[in-house]
DNA sequence: GATCATAGTCGTCTGCCTGACGATAAACAC
DNA sequence: GTGTTTATCGTCAGGCAGACGACTATGATC
């Protein structure tokens, strides 16, 4: 059969945003508000149209850029600047997902560490983070009380599958070393395991397990007493990206 | 901004099937020869372009009945009929993987347990079931001695990360029995492992790992002596989709 | 300054799991 | 029967994780 361009429907192709971020003890995600229908005035995940030339990385690289202000980090190179980490999540394609036309959304998951204030085009009110269960949860109530639509289009599952991720890749690599300042101490690397697993971690254990894991942390010689109590070791993240064995996430 | 269709580029939607099996104690793929130019001649992964009103599971359903004959199995089901195991793979869109125009194909990962024959249209020239490290060779020669040329497009690429794929998930959940008959004994079992991860396993630790392990496998009764030796017990897929501990690939 | 609260770090002990490997069992080929 | 093949059970030592005691070093409070 020849090439005949009228043989493949076309189709409107997006990228998806999840960027995760631990905060307060929380894991958070960025939210942005829709200025315009369908959904509008409803939270979504940032995201844009991939443009004409653009690989699918690059997309999402550009849209983190253009919400956060982060670069884009490669992954195959260890965490060690403030750039977050960015992997294709997964591809999310039903015929119906939006009202307006056939759109498939190349979702990717982005971790970076605690951030100052997230920006959408300059206009704060329109961005937020937002702890994950208040954005999963359906028909409830926001930390200040305002009732909280779900989210935009299939953003929820987009948000979970993301979430769920994070979560299970944090167990077998460093990954967990994206949320952290690029210096930071045993107990802060600590509290962005039980803020992203949702548990309470036994100190001494953690601390035996993930400095006795070759590669994962560097000692950078400096110490800190920020958390408050005895002073802390810093570290920084070492060149191991895959833990062998693998944390170990507690049962349910 | 509002809704402006010339806003974004279009894009033709495809997905390509990464389809592995078990056969003669080594990983195979299912691999299609190109009629049409580019890469005409070309050995390539199976796949198509995805229907206006389709989901990407159901297209990729949809190319796996019509390349194997295969249905495609709910992911959130156990395996236990002759279903083969589906899920999304990760999707490539670099702007020039497809000479003729810009393509975003959504590669999908099969399991399938040892099939009769490939059938492609019905020509069975041109399809073929090869040992992954065979297609993934550049340069090399296949078994026949006939030169074998590198996968068109990006196929190489998204092979390999099929076969990561597979490799690492047979190790924490109980996908290992998709490659597996719906009855099957713990030394096939066990060939799976070995040949899906290319070592050799103790079959005494292996059989007290599987057997130890909760609603991993369920004892029909029946036994068997088709693989010659004393008869071994015959089981079937538990319920038990993660495994948990994981089965522990060797050190390189 | 003594006391307390907080956080960090080092040890110990016990149980479980794994890898290495011996031994036995049940079929088939000759 | 003997040998070969595969399956299955057992044993033992080492390693790692969970539970938890003990000590250290800071800031806060009295």
């Amino acid at each position: 059969m020849p090439y005949d361009p009228s043989a493949f429907p076309p189709f409107a192709v997006t990228v998806d945003l999840v960027v995760l971020t631990v905060r307060r003890h929380a894991l958070c995600a960025l939210a942005v508000r829709r200025g315009e229908p369908p959904f509008q005035g409803r939270w979504a995940l940032p995201g844009g149209f991939v443009r004409a030339d653009e690989d699918l990385s690059q997309a999402a690289a550009r849209e983190l850029a253009e919400e956060t202000g982060l670069r884009a980090h490669d992954p195959s190179v260890p965490v060690q600047d403030n750039g977050a980490h960015l992997e294709q999540l997964a591809t999310y394609g039903d015929p119906k997902r939006d009202p307006r036309m056939r759109v498939v959304s190349v979702a990717h998951l982005a971790l970076a560490p605690d951030l100052p204030a997230p920006r959408a085009g300059g206009d704060a009110s329109n961005a937020r983070w937002a702890p994950v269960e208040e954005l999963l949860e359906q028909g409830g109530y926001g930390r200040d009380g305002e009732p909280v639509a779900p989210l935009a289009f299939d953003h929820a599952q987009v948000l979970a599958d993301g979430v769920e991720r994070a979560r299970s890749k944090i167990e077998y690599s460093s990954l967990a070393t994206a949320f952290c300042p690029p210096e930071f101490t045993v107990g802060e690397l600590r509290r962005v395991y039980e803020a992203v697993w949702g548990v309470a971690l036994d100190p001494r254990n953690f601390h035996r397990k993930v400095t006795g894991t070759p590669g994962f942390l560097v000692p950078t010689g400096g110490t800190t007493t920020r958390q408050g109590g005895r002073p802390a070791q810093l570290f920084r993240a070492g060149g191991a990206t895959l833990l062998n064995p693998p944390m170990l996430r507690p049962e349910v």
